[in-house]
DNA sequence: CGGAATCCGTTCGGATACTG
DNA sequence: CAGTATCCGAACGGATTCCG
């Protein structure tokens, strides 16, 4: 089980895979963004166990997601911009499972407009000029980084992405 | 390791986690989007181990992911329309490794909109207007199925977005 | 070519106990 | 209260082999 060692991709999802791809990451990112800031409530929220979420946090905190802090007499874990930057994937993913794996007692969680209450669009993809586009309206194409890139020129990727 | 078995949680993020939340399933998917289907070309492209990737590919079918076929003669995987509706979430997790994970190189992979071959903006939040919105201009709201669960209502989280 | 089966090392994750 | 340290089982992931 390597410990994710996706850095060879080339490949920004993976990249971000590799700080948020497993378990609890994502999880304790949600209950950052709702508030929590101390281990115990970590602890106490996920019923993870410490040795991992101290790994975790730890992890999280090296990765510049999380900022550990001693302000308050005890140490506190805070949501970095870079962590807050987060939000849009937290938020696409609730609402995908809201919607294809929902609860039979209704809609668990919805998000609001602080300001007025009112709920917010489904995060979606948008065109320069606005225009809302489907999965299949959006095509990739690869950047420098990419096409220096002797290895990804021969994967099929590769070849599938300049044919699009 | 207990299998992910995040289904007690109530929380629709952890239940999209149960579906993509391990190292491999998202690259599978991404490499569906770029027009993978067979067996192989997922091998190769990943660099997988076969049974793994066996594993992952009968999941995701389960899930209702991905579907398989034998239209060509030879099985064949290709996103559902659930599956295409993940597009948002690797957007966005492409975007936020290519700004904050970036590669020295330069960007790695740009969306563009097929039509116009112009760049797509970044995904993100927005009001029902269509205001964009700041990750701190964002609530959480419990549901229906929140509000019902005891165990919810006491818990940290619970107490945290009553305040909120 | 698409898997299923087997074997094995590693790493994860849970529980508990201990320290400051 | 915030971790660290240790032990242990289980699940994962890789490599290889075998079969339709």
């Amino acid at each position: 089980m390597k410990l994710t060692s996706f850095d060879h991709f080339n490949c920004s999802l993976a990249q971000t895979l590799s700080v948020i791809g497993d378990h609890w990451s994502l999880l304790i990112i949600r209950d950052a963004f709702f508030g929590l800031r101390r281990f115990d409530q970590f602890h106490d929220s996920l019923g993870i166990s410490r040795n991992v979420l101290s790994m975790r946090l730890k992890k999280l905190v090296q990765a510049g997601v999380l900022e550990k802090s001693d302000g308050a007499g005890h140490p506190e874990y805070r949501l970095t911009d870079k962590g807050l930057a987060l939000q849009p994937i937290l938020i696409a993913m609730t609402q995908w499972g809201d919607t294809y794996l929902p609860s039979p007692d209704g809609k668990r969680l919805t998000f609001v407009d602080r300001r007025d209450g009112k709920a917010i669009r489904p995060v979606g993809v948008h065109a320069a000029d606005g225009r809302r586009l489907k999965p299949r309206e959006i095509k990739a194409r690869p950047g420098p980084a990419l096409q220096n890139d002797p290895q990804f020129a021969d994967s099929p990727t590769g070849r599938n992405l300049r044919e699009a």
